[in-house]
RNA sequence: UGCUCCGUAGUGUAAUUGGCAACACGUCUGACUCUGGAUCAGGAAAGUUCAGGUUCGAGCCCUGACGGAGCAACCA
């Protein structure tokens, strides 16, 4: 139960839905609450952007209002349709929709056309003729003011007839820009005429060839914010010195008391791994890892190949909440998500990764008798399953030692084990190969120790799991480790990242056992190896030729102790 | 040496807006257990970057240092 007072308690809000509260309260925008998240479509969607979309989904849910799908597609040259089907699926699988409010910012480039011309006809925007290089020293540093473009002072009217004319491929790319009349000398480099449209030729994936020129992120967001009446725009702290240009821009739009406002929050940063879709990119192309969707990737569709559930990977972000602070977050809070998600849920299974055969001499040959087990201990509505056992038996060759420490609870000489939902057994002889491997085991059982008999309830120190070798399924298991060994490679100033990877983030596991009722699990089916941890069927996996992932192992203690 | 933002246990966040610094993960004990998982009970760990100031009272307000990040793409 809880106190009275821990009820009347507030929950603590994050700044964010503290500004947007603050901003109903005074009755701005009708009282409306209209979000957007603006993928560019560039690049696969990674966890850092189920952050953005957690929120931007989250708090037009939270305040009754909407939240937009727009794709930011300014710049034909990056962008590809692949992209967007990927980024729609992505937040699909999250448990977001977007309803019937898919939108491009290519949706706005007439638009944005009309707005631009405007700008030049109210004496606000100028053709500038001269080459990247030079508006980009004339732009001066951070310490010294810029200096005046030659053209900075044409005409309206050859501004309008450059404008046009560039738009009609008449001039190269890079030859020509249009530039908003700011202010060369604000402290802020974004306010010092900055380019708001180029020439571009390459095709558009959704306008083709009809424009030349295209609008910068500048001068599309924002506008793009205000077209769809979104109120607000929430982005990452990188996009915190552009808010003064954002908030010109939509000065010269307001048409009444409706504004859109930006607000930003601290981006997503994991422990041993990379976020940037530039590196990321890198990774795939350098073949470093198998795809977009490796399981090591930190991608939303390699996530969900791991095994990672939305479930869990909204309450990690959850979990983590929204400031200003530019921080750095524990991968093991993530695998903490997915454990307690995958606990309630997952089917129990045994699996023998490495697998000792162990003969019961005292069994009879050629007997199977089914055993009842619990499918998951944590949900009484996931029922019993049977599993066969019989004289051969697989176990795990961690779980055997032939010359023990103090603290082995499991199989050596002379000790016994109990085979979970099975018998009691005592290890009584073993064999070994040339090479000194323990290569077999020797046990006896006792027939009154099956589970249920009075006698099952023995203190027994360990209990393995196990697979009957007549009746078990050969599998292949993949072992996943983080991708780099260092918690921030990224964050090194000489160093590439590249210099950190992990040369065993993946171990391939051949002749691995499992039993046989995993016989029609299907791609992406998430099961507990019993005593193992987590793993989810791969989508290599097929009927005869089953592959598993291991999405986290088991908190382990025993392997702790031993470090 | 310009502008903007940020400094609270190891990490991530709280602190009802000026009232004895809390929660989660991690970590350490112990209990329980037919998963060395889960669960349960308990512990250690910051005096809020520093120095001044205002105040009966400051993590919160003010000033100044120090430290970190972002910004000078025809990228987003």
């Amino acid at each position: 139960m809880k106190e009275p007072e821990e009820i009347l308690k507030p929950e603590s809000q994050h700044f964010i839905e503290q500004a947007i509260e603050k901003d109903l309260s005074e009755g701005k925008n009708g009282g409306r609450v209209h979000t957007r998240f603006p993928p560019e479509p560039n690049g696969y969607l990674h966890i850092g952007h189920a952050k953005a979309i957690c929120l931007d989904f989250g708090m037009a849910e939270k305040y009754n209002g909407k939240c937009n799908l727009r794709f930011d597609d300014t710049n034909p040259t990056k962008e590809d349709v692949e992209y967007v089907d990927s980024i729609k699926e992505d937040i699909q699988w999250l448990g977001f929709t977007w309803e019937d409010r898919e939108f491009y910012a290519s949706d706005y480039f007439g638009k944005l056309w009309d707005f631009a011309v405007t700008l030049i006809k109210r004496g606000l925007a100028y053709v500038d003729d001269q080459s990247a290089v030079t508006i980009s020293e004339q732009k001066g540093t951070t310490t010294q003011t810029g200096n005046y473009s030659p053209h900075r002072d044409r005409s309206i009217e050859e501004n309008l007839d450059l404008f046009f004319r560039m738009n009609e491929g008449e001039f190269e790319e890079g030859s020509r820009v249009l530039r908003a009349k700011i202010n060369m000398a604000s402290p802020n480099m974004h306010m010092r005429d900055p380019i708001i449209y180029r020439i571009l030729k390459t095709p558009h994936h959704r306008t083709g060839t009809k424009w030349k020129v295209y609008p910068m992120y500048d001068f599309a967001h924002g506008q793009s914010d205000y077209f769809e009446g979104i109120t607000h725009s929430l982005c990452t702290l990188e996009f915190e010195v552009h808010r003064p240009l954002y908030d010109w821009f939509v000065d010269q739009l307001m048409d009444s008391d409706y504004r859109p406002r930006q607000i930003e929050f601290n981006r997503l940063n994991l422990t041993y791994t990379v976020m940037s879709k530039r590196k990321l990119l890198e990774l795939v192309k350098d073949a470093v890892v198998s795809g977009w969707d490796d399981p090591r990737m930190p991608t939303l569709c390699g996530l969900r190949r791991r095994g990672y559930t939305p479930e869990s990977i909204r309450r990690f972000v959850d979990l983590i909440g929204y400031t200003k602070v530019e921080a750095i977050n524990d991968v093991s809070l993530l695998e903490y998500a997915i454990r307690e998600n995958l606990n309630e849920r997952a089917p129990r299974v045994f699996g023998v990764l490495k697998p000792l055969r162990v003969i019961i001499t005292n069994y009879p040959e050629g007997k199977t008798e089914n055993v009842e087990l619990i499918n998951n201990p944590e949900d009484e509505s996931q029922g019993k399953r049977q599993v066969p056992f019989s004289r051969e038996i697989y176990i795990e060759q961690e779980d055997f030692m032939e010359d023990p420490p103090n603290k082995f609870f499991r199989l050596a000489p002379g000790q016994e084990v109990r085979l979970k939902g099975a018998y009691i057994v005592r290890c009584q002889s073993l064999k070994k190969n040339d090479a000194g491997e323990v290569t077999e085991v020797y046990c006896t059982y006792d027939p009154e120790t099956h589970s249920g008999l009075p006698l099952a309830d023995r203190k027994v120190k360990g209990t393995l799991h196990w697979v009957s070798a007549e009746h078990v399924l050969d599998a292949e298991v993949r072992l996943y480790d983080r991708l780099f060994n260092d918690e921030d490679p990224s964050g090194h100033k000489d160093k590439d990242a590249r210099e950190f990877l992990n040369p065993d983030s993946l171990a391939i596991l051949t002749g691995c056992k499992v039993e046989p009722s995993l016989a029609s699990a299907k791609p992406l089916d998430k099961f507990q190896f019993q005593r193992l941890g987590y793993f989810c069927v791969d989508y290599d996996s097929k009927a005869g030729k089953l592959v598993f992932n291991r999405t986290v192992s088991l908190k382990d203690t025993w392997a702790k102790l031993n470090k």
